[in-house]
DNA sequence: TTTAGGG
DNA sequence: CCCTAAA
């Protein structure tokens, strides 16, 4: 009985159509038998497995299943139903009479699948895998019983379908099978079953698949190398790591596959939150809020920073001056270690491009200073001027770049900041700015 | 892996 | 801040 129920759940499954039906097929409104063409269509797509099941047995097949099937319904009205239905069926369709030969059924029954194929070339993708999806929403409401009961089936049949439908069902009447054969056949239908899911993904399965495949070689001409400061370290991180994902806006972490991509174009050039006055707050951001931010970078790689760019603070500034002076430029590595291990968000290549940033700023006043005009590109957060200083000494001391030569650094006009305190004798350990 | 350089 | 090449 077990094996009866799954076997027609297997039918159920994969033929919505070859099912006792109620009531008389009419035709039903065209907004409604639109949708309704997938329905009936679908199913047929099993007849293309061709190598798995012919039309021919698939019908007999089902003339078995059909019968133990009926057993739960009521055969009975079953069968009156059917036979109301070839009645139906000879005025429909080539007014063929009510009773019929076995080569007649026969011819009908490749017709119907003649007739299937072209309505599924016609039939997208789509249209299927949506159809798929509806029926299963049937199926799950009605167990084994069909699909095609009462008002649905009244609904979503059209003309042609009903003369599809109907070809089948005189198809199951004329051709039954023996019982000993229904092991063979769930066999068969098991097989054809496996055999389906791998020859005919779903459209959505592979949209999805070719999206997941884009976005790994996006962007990239060689492998996704892991990022030493994106990598979890840690089951308690990653632990925390879901929570903050959990916590964070969807739109920011475009993780899933399903999520639209966000192109590289928009990434660039995200809102930044530019205070109004100068600097942030000295305070640092808290380890945890930074351990937060950062460490759901590390776990999704669409993760964007520029959405989420941490201002420097005066203080991070001035710790970056002051490792500078320690370890010297082009050792950002080190100084990440030693004076910013407390910023996970400071990477080494944060420190560089910072310090990048600090010269250009030294130059922009060196040459106000000279009187030259010149844009003002961060006017809203000026620069102490004792930080400016030790940066232009700083920059002639460790000269950056390094391929550069120092010359133009040095033979530089030193900024008129610095020439006013030329009295000044700098500390170039660590030192306190005033 | 780190750094430099360009975007 | 990102990406890539080079050391």
């Amino acid at each position: 009985m077990d094996q009866e129920v799954h076997f027609c759940q297997k039918f159920t499954n994969m033929n919505y159509h070859w099912v006792k039906v109620e009531g008389s097929f009419l035709p039903a409104p065209l907004n409604e038998s639109n949708e309704v063409d997938h329905f009936l269509v679908e199913p047929k797509s099993d007849h293309e497995l061709g190598n798995c099941l012919r039309v021919q047995d698939f019908s007999r097949d089902f003339g078995y299943e059909i019968q133990t099937n009926d057993a739960e319904v009521d055969e009975n009205s079953f069968r009156q139903n059917r036979g109301l239905q070839l009645g139906k069926l000879s005025s429909e369709s080539k007014s063929q009479g009510s009773s019929r030969s076995d080569t007649d059924a026969f011819e009908i029954s490749e017709l119907s699948a003649t007739m299937v194929m072209e309505a599924e070339f016609n039939n997208t993708p789509v249209e299927r895998s949506l159809t798929h999806e509806l029926f299963s929403g049937l199926r799950t409401r009605g167990g084994c019983a069909t699909p095609f009961e009462g008002n649905i089936c009244n609904t979503i049949l059209d003309n042609n379908n009903i003369h599809k439908f109907n070809t089948n069902e005189n198809y199951l009447e004329n051709e039954k099978i023996s019982d000993e054969k229904g092991d063979i056949v769930a066999s068969k239908l098991a097989s054809c079953s496996r055999e389906r899911r791998l020859r005919k993904p779903t459209r959505r399965y592979i949209e999805e698949f070719a999206d997941s495949k884009s976005e790994n070689n996006k962007g990239r001409r060689k492998p996704p190398t892991k990022d030493k400061y994106l990598k979890v370290t840690s089951t308690e991180e990653s632990n925390h790591i879901r929570q903050v994902q959990m916590l964070t806006p969807k739109d920011e972490l475009h993780c899933g596959t399903s999520v639209p991509v966000q192109s590289r174009s928009q990434r660039r050039h995200p809102e930044k939150h530019v205070p109004v006055s100068g600097f942030l707050s000295e305070d640092e951001p808290s380890a945890t809020e930074c351990k937060n931010v950062y460490s759901s970078a590390k776990i999704c790689k669409k993760y964007d920073r520029r959405k989420h760019q941490k201002m420097w603070t005066l203080t991070e500034v001035m710790r970056l001056v002051d490792g500078i002076a320690e370890y010297g430029t082009g050792r950002w590595t080190r100084i990440k270690r030693h004076l910013f291990a407390s910023s996970p968000h400071r990477t080494p290549i944060d420190l560089r491009d910072k310090w990048r940033n600090l010269l250009k700023a030294s130059c922009v006043n060196i040459q106000n200073s000279k009187g030259t005009e010149c844009k003002q590109p961060h006017a809203s957060r000026p620069l102490p001027k004792s930080l400016l200083q030790r940066v232009y000494e700083l920059a002639n001391i460790y000269p950056y770049p390094k391929e550069r030569s120092p010359k133009s650094v040095r033979e530089a006009t030193p900024p008129m900041y610095l020439i006013e305190s030329n009295s000044l004798s700098f500390n170039w350990g660590r030192k306190k700015y005033e």
